[in-house]
DNA sequence: GATGAATGAGGGTTCATTCAT
DNA sequence: GATGAATGAACCCTCATTCAT
């Protein structure tokens, strides 16, 4: 079983590069055009298929977004796993490091266009919003506090910081996805620039004085 | 000229109660519908008018979203201005109060509702995107940088911080909205503690060592 | 009763005159936007007068546009009686005068504009084209056709022109309506010399040779 | 270059079939309700076709009354070009022929047809008016007036009638494609022998004296 | 009588989905 | 399996007509 339990059956090779042809189509016209206003003609047309082909490979349109999501979303719940491993250095440096990849991942393109298609396709599609939250967010979460307690229990972080909610911390970032849907036309985010501030601002606040 | 550069008739007190019947039943609707999925027919059975009225008062659907949507803005566009007058009290008192009205209006569901046709709309609707941002976004981050200069100034804040970009701060917490769009099916937030312990740790960074 | 069958309630000077102004303007929104087309609103604008107000005046839009076309017939239809009176002089001149009339009427604006509402409306107006077919048409060809028996008896026509159908002679002019509908963009008519032209080539033809 | 510029991309025997019975079925509805009180509907349930076939061979219901009317006119145009190589002939007979191909053709049902839909949709299709003016009317009053002058010239016809404008001969018989629109069910028109009696009258006054 | 806001049936058009080839 | 022509349900918007004021 998958990460998703999505019933796949086996595909050829022709058929999965195919397969993929149609997401990355789908992927391109559902974030020009935001997916209720795209059209599986300009998909079908994108991916160089006919319109009946997408129904070989997806039953809907809405199962088509799905799938464009969960792809999208699939690195990120395999890299979920890994970070925890990378336990090594202190506390502090773990936390940075797991608040970068957080606010990197929340600042890039492919966020940007995934929290586009959940919240419009929210009505129809809270699976995929459940999918993401037990697997991305929980997960996120739980590792981050678990870096928070051991950071207490070293001495590095204040004590108080045990009860405070991972959230804030990870979450802090999600405004670089909504500002490049909504106004990266207005103004560019120097992202580089605000994560880092955002890290020293956080870290400050939850070292322990010496 | 009122916040908005909306030319509007005169209309009578019945005309404006019923123009608020139907916006009043249009947010309903688009809120549980969504944009594109919401019928104007249900729009109108809501409003408990006939299809035909909505045009008397709204040219198109759009046109429909687009007041809605201002609708829902103007109280915080009005409400921009009055923030700063209240300049008493210490920098970190002032930055306080800023930074939990911005998270409060953005843990409201009117900004969830928000900023959900925002996302949705936004091929359509760069003008209400920019109407924000110009009115709402910019004017917020310069009051707060103000603050944060004056907190510098007075030596409360520590000297890096006049360099800090007031989003940072401001946009934190963007999450909690897209969270209620998202998540809130799985867990609701305890906005008041977020809010909370996101003050104090920001604060604590802020704040000079003495 | 009068010259057409229509029932007419006695109105009052003032009554008179708001219908003839809805009329006049009724008339000025078809001929622009040919009836199809033609709103009710624009047509009570033009008059000055409610939406509401034409339906005290007019069943339906239909009712409306008889009315407009009766009211351009009327003329025409007391004209037609006449002609005849006028039976001085040769059977030459009789029948000049005659196709003359015929002529400049055909070539008239009010005539294309009938023209172009009885063709348009035609299926739903078959009693329009009834009474002018009754009244005019028939009663034109009948006074022509009078002139011409007339001039064979008095031996100024060939004898063969008796069994002429008068509608050779009086139809020969209905392109110029036509050609105002269709083609007065593009090139006006000189209608003076054509129908000079047309008398002339006509008559040297019916004249008997000497 | 065919006679109208009008993009059209290669479509299999199949489709022009279909193509076809569109056209028919649109020329049935049209020339039975009219334009404007046409639905599409009943064009498809006539063409046996469904309601979205329509718009895979015609984008519009207008573009779908532009070619019912273009098709319509199609073969006139073609066949403008080839009346004037018959030029054998007196110039009597000549003129005899040409005028009797005019008449013929504004007696036949499908000029009554194209007739009152190029009146009825004036408004908004001017082009279709200009072109029929350029390719039919000019064409058709050109070579008219052109045996004028030959007959003038080779002394069969009185010298004055150089001067006299071929659209009195060529628009005479329009009337009979008004009356069949509009007085069709009162009267019919025994067109052989008006378009006889036309012919006799006018070369009788054409033709110079012996 | 006059008004014009309200009504709601109606129709053109779109586009996801199907299916014969 | 692949195609793309065909389908028809769905929906926005218009506008003749009504009716409460």
């Amino acid at each position: 079983m998958g990460p998703a339990d999505i019933e796949t059956k086996p595909l050829s090779r022709s058929q999965r590069r195919r397969r993929d042809d149609i997401l990355q189509a789908a992927l391109e016209i559902f974030d020009r055009d935001g997916f209720e206003a795209a059209k599986m003609e300009d998909i079908a047309r994108e991916a160089e298929v006919a319109k009946g082909t997408l129904y070989l490979y997806f039953d809907t349109k809405n199962a088509l977004l799905e799938a464009v999501i969960l792809t999208a979303i699939m690195p990120t719940l395999q890299k979920m796993g890994q970070v925890a491993a990378e336990s090594t250095g202190t506390a502090r440096d773990l936390l940075s490091q797991q608040l970068l990849i957080a606010a990197k991942r929340m600042a890039s393109p492919e966020m940007a266009s995934l929290l586009r298609h959940m919240i419009s396709a929210r009505t129809q599609h809270k699976d995929i919003a459940k999918l993401y939250y037990d697997k991305v967010v929980q997960s996120g979460l739980e590792h981050v506090g678990a870096t928070l307690k051991r950071g207490v229990a070293s001495g590095e972080f204040r004590p108080e910081i045990a009860h405070v909610d991972p959230l804030v911390l990870v979450g802090a970032h999600v405004y670089t996805a909504v500002w490049k849907i909504l106004f990266s036309d207005m103004q560019e985010l120097d992202i580089e620039k605000l994560v880092d501030e955002y890290l020293e601002l956080v870290l400050r606040g939850l070292l322990a004085r010496p």
